[in-house]
DNA sequence: TTCCTATTTCAGTGACCACTATATCACAAT
DNA sequence: ATTGTGATATAGTGGTCACTGAAATAGGAA
């Protein structure tokens, strides 16, 4: 799989998203998804083997972050995702606040 | 599925890039993979509903081309992925002729 | 009409891949 | 040592999707 389909996958693209400013251990990483700590593994194990973050131990944890050089090229269309995917989070809350 | 991994798919990425200055009809576009008519027809008809692509009647051909506005904010990347697909072709050719 | 070509559509198949559950590993603390 | 915690690895499963083969549609030419 080269790059672009490995960010294109829904769950790695939030991922790098959580990871992009601030490194971020595993387990903290998991607790953010509606899946197991296995399944996120994965995802960090495919982005780590894609060079697309680095990772740092930290005693008992792996602090992820993403490897923004590796990942310049794609910088901008990312961030227009994440930023379109919170559009959609707040059109989603008011439109529920407008609906009670 | 969002357009992001609509193109990220190899097959779809190449049709992209034959159509992107010319366009060209189905057939022709088919011709240049080792798949079926039916496969790129297919391709073709994920990229129209999802307004990557416009298509011209001919007759009875179909002439497809990259909708650009649409894929604005992917173009660089796009091209970037054509160039590298050549440049592994040079590479592949150079090394079979220096092989001989 | 009938035939031919261009294209789409659709059922069926196989492969890939995201996920779960579980086993294993590594470090830390008692 | 042993218990606990953070993380990776692996076998198995289900769903998705690119592809094939074949049928259906549509236009052009005889």
């Amino acid at each position: 799989m080269d790059t672009l389909q490995l960010i294109a996958e829904p769950r790695r693209r939030e991922i790098l998203g959580l990871v992009w400013d601030d490194e971020m251990a595993a387990s903290d990483i998991a607790s953010r998804f509606d899946v197991t700590f296995g399944a996120v593994s994965q995802h960090l194990s495919v982005l780590r083997e894609a060079n697309l973050v680095t990772v740092k131990k930290d005693g008992n944890r792996r602090l992820y972050r993403a490897n923004q050089d590796a990942l310049a090229p794609y910088e901008e269309i990312l961030k227009t995702m994440w930023s379109d995917t919170l559009q959609h989070l707040a059109e989603t809350i008011e439109n529920t606040e407008s609906n009670r």
